[in-house]
RNA sequence: GGCUCCGUAGCUCAACGGCAGAGCAGUUGACUCUUAAUCAAUUGGUUACAGGUUCAAAUCCUGUCGGAGUCACCA
């Protein structure tokens, strides 16, 4: 049973005094000719006459009231904007006194009157009836600004609290205007993306999210259970093996933005499910997926912002391409002083960085590729401000990329970083059956020490591969990350409507 | 998961061992052009939860729950 506070009460009870009014609280249908902008705008138009006439009827929520004995005021919101209402008891006789009494900030109505321009200038339309279209029983934070005695504006955010805000993200949205606007801009975010695609004559495809495989990506799955099948299935962890699945079909151009789900910590830039776009293009390699991804960011961060120059936190970030290349090896050489090409096995290079960084070693029984990982992480990552492209990764961090040819420890790889955190991901995929069959073993043997990590190995797919797989540049990268960097949000939770959070209670 | 900080009225916040407060919101009344209306009066609390120390706990201690930050983890 829900147990209501003493404001919740308060109104319950007018509910309650409305009915016995015989007015429906929560009516079936509504009306509306004009929205709230509509309705200004064809009353500025109108103004140009003599004598303007532009009748219409509103529908939206009550934001603020200014109540009196024979006159009240009130904005409503409606999805345009906000509009004032003035409501006169010359046309509505005990109206009035009954919208005083019986309305409430937050409730939607609908009101029907004539535009006018108030003697302080505000375009409003005087109202001649209006209804209840919805009542409002809990109260939306309170918001408004005062000045004290001292002359000190004290602003009271209207919900300011960051778990409040996440958790009941519909009160967060119907008083915080600009975090509808965030939003609206994230949507356009991923129109601009699929828009690019498309007119690139890539296919936009479902696969499927249940997995009884997870694959692509090393990191921990979440799992669950088919009941009739009594089978475990996986949420996925990446769309590679799928999509890369469609190339051998003969689908040359494949890409999908969907959730991605990991099943491993909660941070500012990570949340257990996140959004992800990955392409596939047949006949490529990294270098052309490369100019593509900056063309397709740029054009993306142009649609959204207006301006390919975005400001995040202190930085300007400039998206026109080209961006700036650079090797890995040469980035870790310059940042760290080591150069990975000089020592060609883990031992020798954990002393290397051990001779030159005593402070700063990585876990000594890693992988070489996982020590050059822990290198680019530690020095370089934090300095690569503007869009760069860090290229030619470790092999054996890299199990689904193809080798650079005449060198076994680098693969065609590169990562797409901006403000010092990881963008996107890409490289020339690996299409060689054989050659992957080994790297899923020897992935196997490197993670044999946390099961859940390792790279399962995938009949299927490699059953995929031997039909023939063309050549192709691949390349992933998260959305929610790329909103962040587009809108200047520095928490993941900002650009998700729904973050994930603790049960209550 | 480790560490640090936070949780007080519907919202935003004070009080930091000594009577739990303010602004906004709410309630009652006044006001026929208000607009972050104004004026007068007024309601509202198991100080997240459970235990402990103390003459006295929102305040100090322990635990639990939730959150924020940070580290670890995360190609």
């Amino acid at each position: 049973m829900t147990e209501y506070n003493s404001l919740e009460k308060i109104r319950l009870q007018k509910l309650e005094e409305l009915r016995a009014e015989g007015v429906e609280p929560y009516p079936t249908r509504a009306k509306r000719t004009h929205t709230s902008k509509q309705a200004i705008a064809e009353f500025e138009l109108a103004e140009k006459d003599a004598t303007p006439e532009v009748q219409a009827t509103l529908a939206g929520r009550i934001r603020s009231m200014r109540t009196g004995g024979k006159v009240s005021f009130a904005h409503i919101e409606d999805g345009a904007g906000k509009i004032q209402l003035f409501l006169r008891i010359n046309e509505l006789n005990e109206k009035l006194s009954f919208f005083n009494k019986l309305f409430d900030l937050g409730d939607f109505i609908e009101a029907s009157g004539v535009m006018f321009r108030t003697k302080s200038g505000e375009a409003t339309l005087h109202v001649y009836d209006f209804k209840l279209l919805a009542k409002s029983v809990t109260p939306l934070p309170a918001d408004k600004d005062v000045t004290l005695d001292d002359g000190t504006v004290v602003r009271h955010a209207s919900l300011d609290n960051p778990e409040l805000r996440a958790r009941q993200r519909y009160a967060d949205l119907a008083v915080n205007p600009e975090v509808r606007e965030t939003f609206r801009k994230r949507a356009k975010l991923v129109q601009a993306l699929r828009a690019f695609l498309d007119n690139h004559d890539f296919l936009e495809v479902e696969t499927p999210i249940l997995q009884p495989l997870y694959g692509g990506a090393a990191a921990r799955p979440f799992t669950t259970h088919h009941n009739e099948l009594d089978q475990d299935m996986y949420l996925r962890i990446s769309f590679e093996l799928y999509l890369k699945r469609l190339l051998v079909g003969n689908l040359e151009r494949v890409y999908e933005i969907g959730r991605d789900f990991r099943n491993e910590g909660v941070s500012f830039k990570h949340n257990p499910e996140f959004t992800q776009l990955e392409f596939y293009w047949a006949y490529a390699d990294y270098l052309q997926v490369m100019e593509l991804t900056e063309q397709m960011v740029a054009y993306a961060a142009e649609q959204v912002t207006g301006s390919t120059q975005v400001t995040f936190g202190e930085h300007q970030i400039e998206f026109k391409p080209p961006w700036r290349r650079l090797e890995m090896r040469q980035g870790i050489l310059e940042a760290s002083g080591i150069d990975i090409a000089e020592q060609t096995t883990a031992e020798a290079l954990f002393k290397a960085i051990k001779a030159k960084h005593p402070n700063k070693t990585p876990d000594p029984a890693a992988t070489r590729g996982k020590m050059i990982d822990f290198l680019l992480g530690e020095f370089l990552e934090p300095t690569l401000i503007q869009p760069t492209f860090l290229y030619n990764y470790p092999r054996d961090i890299s199990p689904l990329a193809k080798s650079i040819p005449g060198d076994a420890l680098t693969v065609e790889r590169f990562e797409g970083y901006i403000a010092g955190f990881e963008l996107c991901n890409a490289f020339t995929e690996l299409n060689d059956p054989l050659d992957q069959e080994q790297r899923f073993i020897e992935m196997g043997r490197d993670y044999t020490n946390d099961d859940e990590e390792k790279h399962p190995l995938d009949e299927d797919y490699l059953r995929a591969m031997r039909y023939g797989m063309p050549p192709n540049g691949g390349f992933g990268m998260g959305v929610d990350r790329l909103a962040m960097i587009l809108l200047n949000k520095h928490s993941i939770r900002e650009v998700l409507l729904f973050p994930a959070l603790r049960k209550e209670e």
